[in-house]
DNA sequence: CAATAACCCTGGGTGC
DNA sequence: TGCACCCAGGGTTATT
């Protein structure tokens, strides 16, 4: 499931092909992978083709491509393609004519900035993944909307234009914990509002963006809490080494290319990534737990699995 | 407003 | 070989 690390990967690997590209043509294979468009396939056909990349930016698991529309409309539209990966999205990049890949949804073609022609094939087995254009509006906090490369800015040093900007689909997501901007602060303080446990917690990408049942499986083992232990009933000690630990996670899971857990998430180039060797908890039902031998167990939570040892994560009321 | 539930969606893998 | 079934869950929307 394509997390933080895994969804920074792909935006790395997607900028320096696609920073200052022209988008030249769009291959609908399923138009499912649109309905976060309202216009549908034609309006988005309309919008980005001719348009030129400017970046590729990140805040948790939203990437977006500002766009530079053709002289002819540009206009006062300020406006971006909004890529989210869901469960199993793929942004494979290709040289026309490079072998088929399997379930690939849209094939959106661009000449680069050096005149190659490339292929950004969006590939998405089950369809929670989506493409869209959307209207860039400016941050809560006025500061940049997200992580990209160069932090977006010009040759004379001047700030882009989409700098401050998000995507109004992507502007109640909060800021991730790699953002320079991360506003720790708040999130602690938010703990202290909720009663849910901390796993639900982690997993709400209005408290806290980027963290995915992965990283939050494998955040609560490093920190030995039980998912289900209140929010709110953590020191605020204890809730600083649970952001510290879910930063270094987060952090060397993107040094490592993210995870790589089966065949749902590669990078641009189609290549797994080497986290899940560093994996404590999560997938590692019956394991030994790395830290005192008890048995990893697997309980149906939310309708999905929690990984966590049942001797160093007690639930303490 | 907070918390929870429902819903969307498919193909690879498994067992018979 | 075929087929029914199970499984992975992120994010939005609806409901309590």
């Amino acid at each position: 499931m394509p997390e933080l690390p895994e969804v920074e990967t792909v935006r790395a690997g997607l900028a320096p092909a696609l920073t200052n590209a022209v988008v030249t043509a769009v291959d609908v294979l399923d138009a499912r992978s649109f309905k976060r468009h309202p216009g549908g396939v034609e309006d988005f056909k309309a919008t980005i083709i001719g348009s030129k990349i400017l970046a590729v930016v990140r805040r948790g698991k939203f990437l977006w491509m500002p766009l530079e529309l053709p002289a002819n409309r540009s206009g006062d539209y300020k406006l971006a393609m909004v890529g989210h990966l869901g469960m199993s999205g793929q942004m494979l990049l290709r040289t026309p004519g490079f072998a088929d890949d399997k379930l690939t949804r849209v094939i959106i073609q661009a000449r680069t900035a050096d005149g190659q022609i490339v292929e950004m094939r969006f590939v998405d087995q089950r369809l929670f993944g989506s493409l869209a254009i959307d209207e860039l509006v400016p941050t809560k906090d006025g500061m940049p909307g997200g992580y990209s490369n160069g932090i977006g800015e010009t040759a004379t040093g001047q700030s882009a234009w989409w700098l401050n900007l998000i995507p109004a689909s992507a502007a109640h997501i909060t800021r991730d914990p790699l953002d320079v901007n991360f506003d720790e602060k708040a999130v602690l303080t938010r703990f202290k509002t909720k009663n849910s446990g901390i796993k639900r917690v982690l997993l709400d990408q209005q408290t806290l963006s980027g963290i995915g049942n992965i990283y939050a499986d494998e955040s609560l083992w490093r920190s030995q809490l039980h998912y289900d232990q209140p929010a709110a009933s953590l020191s605020t000690a204890k809730a600083k080494e649970l952001l510290e630990h879910v930063r270094e996670i987060l952090a060397k899971a993107v040094t490592e290319g993210g995870t790589s857990f089966d065949e749902q998430y590669k990078n641009v180039n189609g290549e797994s990534g080497y986290f899940a060797v560093s994996l404590n908890a999560y997938g590692m039902t019956g394991m030994p737990c790395k830290r005192c031998g008890t048995e990893i167990k697997r309980e149906n939570w939310m309708n999905r699995g929690s990984h966590f040892c049942p001797k160093c994560q007690k639930l303490k009321i």
